[in-house]
Parts: structure tokens; sequence; C-alpha cells
RNA sequence: GGCGACGUAGCCAAGUGGUAAGGCAGAGGUCUGCAAAACCUCCAUCCCGAGUUCGAUUCUCGGCGUCGCCU
């Protein structure tokens, strides 16, 4: 089963529950929480939830070492979504990243074609317009976002890799096993409240503090993780470009506009199954799942 | 009260005698190995009034407002 929605609406909460009562386990489709060290903005499940359910797909990598990309967390989320069923248990993917929650649920190719770390600082560092002509030399009909710097790039790692069609990998292969999907919602102005009680949380929590320990640790300022909702804002004050004021506000808007682009989204699957996520979702998740049976 | 500066979108901010850059925020989109990312689209008639002019946001005068300095 898979439980989607935007961020802040209580999908940790419900997913856990779900998981607690069902005997199943959780699996995170989250590029954020992939990664340890950080903890508060990146709204990992507190230790309570983990000593009392398993979790998969959070941290998987310590951003002082590296990165995850989609096709990283497949490789665990795969193999532990096959293991949960094996037992016999029910597997909750909670999500999270929009492009995770496809890519599993759709059976993404991801074309097979790693991205080559020397080959790919050199197309970073090459202009739009070299790119597009490149991704047109090796595929006329290629079907990309020509303004769009990081999608000609892979368009491109991928011609290089296999040749022409782009469109031969990106086929999809749907998962065998049935998922039941949940979206959770709530009108903006509620969510937007959370986000804001959020937000002050986490200041309270030592988000700032946090972030500067992650940077005195070595965890570069461009790692994705510190361009996630929260550490980029702490990251800003830290350098001094927002006051203490501004911090809260900042993480409210970016968050919210995260919510709406997740809203969008998910809203466009057509097999979900949306509930009000306040008061409760649980119980009403609960008996869907009942009913599914 | 005097002197000076300023008054352009929700905020910051360029600019020109011929019908207003950009950034942020906001709204709407795109999305198959960086996706909480990246990209695309939309979003003002320039404080008010009078004057000069073919034409003023841009020049002049008056008003209002803000800031600074002075008494």
């Amino acid at each position: 089963m898979v439980v989607v929605g935007p961020t802040g609406i209580g999908k940790t909460r419900a997913a856990f529950e779900l998981a607690r009562r069902m005997g199943g386990e959780v699996v995170v489709a989250d590029s954020r929480q992939a990664y340890a060290r950080l903890h508060i903005a990146t709204n990992h499940p507190p230790d309570e939830y983990r000593t009392a359910v398993g979790y998969h797909g959070i941290e998987l990598v310590d951003p002082v070492v590296g990165a995850v990309n989609v096709h990283d967390w497949l490789t665990i989320a795969l193999p532990a979504i096959e293991d949960i069923r094996g037992r016999g248990r029910t597997a909750v993917v909670e999500g999270g990243s929009m492009l995770w929650v496809d890519a599993l649920t759709e059976g993404f190719d991801l074309a097979g074609a790693p991205p080559d770390p020397e080959r790919r600082q050199e197309l970073v560092a090459t202009s739009v317009e070299l790119l597009a002509a490149r991704v047109r030399e090796l595929d006329p009909q290629a079907a990309v976002d020509f303004a769009n710097p990081r999608r000609l790039v892979r368009a491109v790692e991928i011609l290089e890799a296999h040749g022409p069609p782009l469109s031969a990998r990106r086929g999809q292969r749907p998962p065998r096993w049935p998922a039941l999907r949940i979206g959770l919602e709530a009108p903006m102005p509620e969510i937007e409240r959370r986000l804001r009680q959020r937000s002050r949380e986490q200041l309270e929590r030592g988000l700032v503090e946090e972030t500067r320990a992650a940077l005195d640790a070595g965890v570069r300022r461009d790692h994705p993780v510190l361009s996630g909702i929260g550490y980029a804002e702490a990251l800003a004050y830290i350098d001094g470009a927002i006051t203490e004021e501004e911090l809260p506000q900042r993480m409210v808007a970016s968050n919210r506009r995260y919510a709406r682009r997740q809203l969008g989204w998910f809203r466009r699957h057509p097999q979900t199954n949306w509930l009000p996520a306040e008061p409760d979702p649980v119980p009403a998740m609960l008996k869907l799942l009942e009913s599914a049976d």
C-alpha cells in the first residue's frame, strides 16, 4: 500500500500507525529522509516509531560521504518490499518525493545508464544551447525540455550510453504486488497552519545548530540535503542573508510551494483514494483496507 | 520651523521625453538516475494635482508622505 500527500499533513504518523496496527513495516520514499545526520528538517520519524515498527529507505547514506538518487533508493526499496511481503507482512510506502513514488509504483526503467561523475561534470559546465544541440544531434526525435539543463544533461548521458531513441529508454514495468494508494489531503489554509507550527518546532529543536554541525562535519554546502526546505533557509540565516525573523517565514513559504506542487502531482494519479487528513485519517484508512481485502 | 534627499508591483530595485530591466514573493504548468531539485508561463502603466510638450514615469510648480541633518 502507498500513502501519499503533501508535506506537513501528517503522513509520518499516519504511515506509522497503519504499519503498527497491521503489523507492517514502513518504506519511506523521500529524497531527504534518505540521508543520515540531518534529522530535524528532513522529518525523520522519531525513535519511538522506529523501535515499534521496521523502517526502510531512511538514513541510507551520510551526506558527508555521498548522495542518493531515485535509482539508489529503488535498489533498497524494491528488495525491502519483496522481503516484507515474503514474510507475510504489509509494506506501507510513505511518500514524499513525487518522482520516487512514481518510479516505484509505475516501475520506471530509469534508462540503465548510471551517471558518470566525470562526464556529468563536463556536461554541467556546458551551456544550455550546446546541450540542446548535442541532444538533437544524438536523437532528433528526443522529447525533452530543451530549456532545462538538468534534463538535457541526463538525456545526453542516456543517449551517449545507449544511442537513440531516447524514448526506448523510458519504459515502465509496474510491480507485481497490488498497491492500494491512499492520498491525504486538507485545505491549503489548514496545511499552512500545520507548516507554521512545524517550522517553529524545528527551529526550537535546533535546526540552525544541526545545520552548523553538518557543515563543521564536512557536509558540502551544495549537497542536496542542504538544499532541502529548512536547511536552505538555515544556511541563508547562517550566512547573514536573512534575519532570524525571516527564517521561519521563508521556511513556511518554501513548504507551501512544495505542498502545492506535491498535491498537483499526486492528484494527477487516477487511482488514489483521497482521505481528509483532519482530524485523524487513520480510522478511515483502516476501514478502506478492510473493504479492499 | 529651515535645509537636503527620496516617493516605480506585496517586498527589494534599475531606468528613459515617446507608452516601464531584474530579483524575491504570488498564481499556473512541466517532470523516467540531482526531483524539498531544475525548468517554463503569467503578474505595474511609475504618490496626488496643475503646467511645459505632438507626447511625461522621466522636466517645472504646488500638495501629501517618508528619511536625514539643522534650529
